[in-house]
DNA sequence: ATTTATTGTTAATAAATTGTTAAGAGTTCA
DNA sequence: TGAACTCTTAACAATTTATTAACAATAAAT
């Protein structure tokens, strides 16, 4: 799967490392140097997951990690500490600012993967859903692939059955499918989603989406 | 059984005291002389019994005790609080902060024991505690789990019966029904709730949700 | 044992939510 | 420019869910 992975550190040593070992192990990885720079390339990128330094110049990991809660198009990204080794993360409070997980900067390379393996399984699987699925989403392609065939869509139809694809089974409320698809800042009718959700329903199959009354959509491979 | 306790407390004397007790009786004992480390140290053993203090500087019991069940993989912890002699325990509140029962420091030691052994046992052998009620409710797929088959729900109905089986055995009144599955200022007629509970028992088995007439239902697995 | 308060049941009705269609505004691209 | 496409909306239909009324059944109290 190809899954994006956002680090964040000011040193630039352990950017370098770390950025190594995750493209060798077949992530997409990109790089910020600082807190600002960070936030920024993850509304840009929305990865999967982001490793984010606890020390840093400018705006340090903890503040970054609240501003990045803050996107609820965000809301679906891992976000981890990386801590120097002895740190007491309880102590720094970082579940506080939203975070998911810390993981030790000093740790050994395979130990350091394995973790992210398991961050990213942990919270909802892209990888093995879109194997699952009888729908693949191709992100660099922006096509849809349904039983060999693939299929062109618009980019909020994209946009939406990628949302409700990237976690299958799990429903997906008007309002996030609205912070996610539309942004946080635009407000559309109430039947816009409906009609979408019906595009789709006539393109891949009218099955695959349920409608959870009172709540919003989920696909159901 | 291969029990692991935690003792957590600032006063060196009890910890020496209970520890080496418990060492005694069997138990592998885990100490930590305030809440910080003492969440730390749950994260790190996950131990089957946490004996918390109420009072300690840094972190008291009660915020540790929150903190600890913020964190669903002690989800099974038994958490007991440790009180001076004469404090009544129910007036501490501690129940609200997630805390399964309280144990008087003073008493005397095979009382301990034995309150200590019926507190491990009360919570079923830790291999079995993972056993759940024969209902799990799936908040994220907005679905319940019975015997292996998935049953949607409507939002009321989802409510409802995520509220019930939240505690099982709980006996919750029509009051706490109505706030919490319609809110405080929503004003519906005495024979809703009623409906709502005929429809679950027609779709989950009729014997699970029980009445206790004058008082509310309760759900028993 | 009878009364009383409470809960169960049913079906009808109201309310809420979603589905559908077609039309129009805005874009893109040849 | 204009043809094709995308997005949004209004208006209405269809469906699902929630609530109520009326009455039956039951448990608790006298």
């Amino acid at each position: 799967m190809d899954y994006r992975i956002l680090l964040v550190d000011d040193e630039a040593d352990i950017l370098e490392f770390m950025s190594y070992n995750l493209t060798h192990a077949g992530y997409t990885v990109y790089t910020a140097a600082n807190g600002h720079d960070g936030v920024a390339k993850a509304l840009e990128v929305k990865p999967h997951l982001i490793l984010l330094d606890v020390m840093m110049p400018q705006m340090d990991g903890m503040e970054a990690c609240a501003e990045i809660r803050r996107h609820k198009e965000l809301s679906t990204t891992i976000i981890a500490f990386l801590t120097a080794r002895g740190e007491d993360f309880s102590q720094i409070a970082g579940f506080e600012a939203g975070a998911d997980d810390y993981i030790t900067k000093t740790i050994r390379t395979n130990v350091l993967m394995s973790r992210i393996k398991a961050l990213l399984k942990r919270h909802g699987e892209p990888a093995s859903a879109t194997v699952e699925a009888s729908l693949t989403i191709d992100h660099e392609r922006h096509i849809v692939l349904k039983d060999g065939r693939s299929i062109a869509l618009p980019r909020k139809e994209f946009a939406l059955l990628a949302l409700l694809v990237s976690k299958p089974q799990r429903v997906f409320t008007r309002e996030e499918i609205y912070d996610s698809v539309w942004g946080n800042d635009v407000f559309v009718g109430d039947r816009t989603i409906d009609v979408h959700i019906r595009k789709l329903r006539e393109k891949i199959g009218n099955d695959q989406i349920i409608t959870v009354k009172g709540i919003g959509y989920k696909y159901e491979p």
